[in-house]
RNA sequence: CGCGGGGUAGAGCAGCCUGGUAGCUCGUCGGGCUCAUAACCCGGAGGUCGUCGGUUCAAAUCCGGCCCCCGCAA
């Protein structure tokens, strides 16, 4: 049996908390991970899906506001002796005497080939770059950010027409696997971690709210690429008679010329969607949601709200 | 008690303020026009107006309770 303590947080980490869970060649002696806060609205307190996950299993589950610095945790770490500790999406930094615990390695699992899109918004930025491939990595963790030696990787395409949560599902997917050969790897020798090369690396960025505003003086294929990255969890939206509009799904349709219109201009109200003009060819909206309003199809929006053709959007 | 929008036909909405015949754009079904069509014309079906109660001669509309969905902010 493999003892391993799990820090994760968000949901793309569930289904690998589970495998270690169910797996006889592992005992999941804690889950490590970061303190529901009042979230949603009225001020409601919604346990983490990883802590009721946790939880019915009978696992320990420790919330540290700052693990590196709650001495008392770290002894009761040190004292259940574990091989491996395995990150995930888990939100805080560890500090050098943390990551040393683990008797064999403290190991990350990472959403991207690694040295690319380090940081924290790995999946969205690589869809956003319009990337055809990205993938997950475990690695070594070491105190700079995602800069340890690799393990194994394992590549994921994006489809041009994936956005950022279905991507993120098939990450969640695949990462199981590639945690047990990595763990099961190092523990009989058969892996040799290499160092990332450092002058490929790149680092992603936080996104911000101006990112989430549609500029419709954009690109299409941009806007294409910024939306299905945004998705849900950070969806990109417009206005429009004073209302905001969320924008979840697009495509790309070729535009010739600039006559067709100005840029944000509705030019064409068609069977499965609302055609934009932008600086490059035009984009083709086929689902949004409403201020208040669930999601819909663009031309169910379009009809109820008595837009037409003509009208910009801002 | 964080702020706010909403629940009306299969879909998206209007109507509510100022109670009195269930409306619009689509879809669907039938028919017509057409070489043809996602276009056009004619006709039809389809709604306990979220739910419970109150006011009233009369409630989608006014009043109160409850359920559900969503946006912002964090």
């Amino acid at each position: 049996m493999i003892k391993v303590v799990f820090f994760a947080t968000p949901d793309i980490a569930l289904k690998s908390f589970e495998f270690f869970i169910n797996s006889s060649d592992y005992e999941v002696l804690a889950l490590v991970t970061q303190k529901a806060k009042p979230t949603n609205r009225g001020k409601k307190i919604i346990e983490r899906n990883i802590t009721c996950l946790a939880k019915d299993n009978n696992i320990t589950v420790f919330e540290p506001d700052r693990i590196s610095k709650d001495i008392e945790l770290i002894e009761k770490l040190k004292s259940m002796e574990p091989d491996f500790f395995v990150t995930f999406a888990f939100g805080q930094i560890l500090s050098q005497q943390v990551i040393d615990i683990p008797k064999i390695a403290t190991i990350n699992l990472h959403a991207s080939l690694l040295p690319k899109y380090r940081g924290a918004n790995p999946i969205c930025e690589a869809i956003e770059k319009g990337e055809k491939q990205t993938g997950i990595t475990t690695m070594k963790t070491v105190l700079a950010l995602d800069a340890g030696d690799i393990c194994l990787s394992e590549k994921i395409d994006i489809p041009f027409d994936m956005n950022a949560i279905e991507l993120m599902e098939e990450i969640s997917k695949q990462s199981p696997l590639l945690l047990d050969k990595t763990l099961k790897g190092l523990k009989n020798g058969e892996i040799t971690p290499i160092c990332q090369k450092e002058e490929d690396a790149t680092f992603t960025k936080k996104i911000t709210k101006e990112q989430k505003v549609i500029d419709w003086n954009s690109d299409a294929i941009c806007l294409h690429n910024k939306i299905r990255a945004m998705h849900t969890i950070n969806t990109n939206h417009m206005t429009c008679k004073g209302k905001i509009i969320k924008v979840l799904k697009t495509d790309v349709v070729e535009c010739k010329g600039n006559e067709c219109g100005k840029c944000g201009e509705i030019i064409d109200i068609l069977k499965d969607g609302v055609v934009v003009k932008c600086a490059n060819d035009a984009l083709k909206i086929i689902t949004v949601k409403p201020e208040g309003k669930g999601e819909m199809k663009a031309c169910d929006w379009i009809r109820g709200a008595r837009v037409d053709k003509g009208e910009c959007f801002e």
